[in-house]
DNA sequence: TCCATTCTAGAGAAGGCATTCTAGATGACG
DNA sequence: CGTCATCTAGAATGCCTTCTCTAGAATGGA
């Protein structure tokens, strides 16, 4: 606490539930959630959102990134994983099993495409949008190398489908709905089989 | 020409021509195209839109419509193809030849989910949208068989995902650019792991 | 030529939505 | 108790979009 500094009033609605309160009209209405979708859900007057977002689009996006920044958590100690093999399909369970826990974060998360926003987002976003997706690249940097001994592009890109696109693609179709438990057999199978490429053309 | 009809006015803009608007103004600006938009490319009003489309959804899920149709023209004589292990593969190779040559039709497609529509689009479409999927149901269900023999429910879950879900996750992310060479080679990989998987859990 | 039909043309009504604005409440601190 | 920073409160504003409505043009038959 700095001196000089006048303690504020208690916020009544912390920011995390404001981005709690948008990832639920989100999951409920998607796309055309609108800004009173969220207001009447937290029980606060638009004025408490614009107190803390900038425009509409800030709040979703602030509410994806956040949900971007939990799926990201569990990859560094996946990775790690001794088994490089196994280190590539763990990390693509990974995906699954978020979206077995985390529906509406997993739902939150389809809002939008990471590309699209580098350009879209509002301004005072676009920094944190750049190094958003480090940890990803990293975590499949580290499983190329692992797996083939080099990293060139196409390995990189291989990794990338095996690890990310592939699995997502998989669970795409019911996220927000129940994972079932089989759904990871076809993860295992598919995973396996994009690791199993050569990595040249 | 029926006796009695009096022979109209030539429309200036035919119905396809108002279609490949929406579809363009879609490959633009995705889910916020609007009306506007497509008047503009089309240097029409905005009464010969409404003239022969009753809402601005009406026109964006018919247009919807007609990609997917194109999309499942080439689908009856893949299916027919006779290994069955081949049928498979090129059925799901299917997916991004198609984004490759029909980019903006692809692109329009990911603008909804059939699953949705049922419930959300115009009445008027909705007898349309139920029959709509049928020829991929069916395509689906006839290599089940000729894959397994049978048809069981999980058989046609690891079907859907061997020829539909996970190619479709592959291309997703760069659906609307070009669509390198390789990625048919990770397609035959994941779609050869699932359709190896047993019909049973 | 006149008429019925089908279309273009575009101004503007209507509605929904994000956003702003002003007033007042709250709490820490001197 | 007064002051200040921070927050709630929600009515009011203004924008943007869809959609309607009226006028008029093109076409071919009677």
């Amino acid at each position: 606490m700095e001196y000089g500094v006048k303690m504020p009033r208690q916020p009544k609605f912390s920011r995390d539930d404001v981005l709690d309160a948008a990832r639920d009209a989100v999951f409920e209405h998607w796309r055309s959630a609108t800004v009173s979708h969220v207001t009447s859900r937290l029980g606060a007057p638009s004025g408490s959102i614009y107190h803390r977002f900038a425009s509409r689009e800030a709040l979703f996006v602030t509410a994806w990134i956040r949900s971007v920044r939990r799926f990201q958590q569990a990859l560094t100690t996946i990775v790690e994983i001794p088994d490089p093999t196994e280190a590539i399909v763990e990390t693509a369970l990974h995906i699954p099993r978020f979206c077995r826990q985390h529906r509406k974060d997993a739902r939150m998360m389809t809002l939008y495409r990471h590309a699209d926003l580098l350009t879209t987002a509002p301004p005072e976003l676009r920094e944190e949008l750049a190094g958003l997706n480090t940890p990803v690249a990293t975590a499949i940097a580290a499983l190329t190398r692992r797996r083939y001994g080099r990293v060139t592009n196409h390995g990189l890109a291989v990794m990338r489908l095996a690890c990310r696109d592939s699995p997502y693609g998989i669970v795409r179709p019911i996220i927000g709905e129940a994972i079932p438990a089989w759904i990871d057999d076809a993860v295992r199978a598919t995973t396996g089989a994009l690791a199993g490429l050569p990595d040249h053309t």
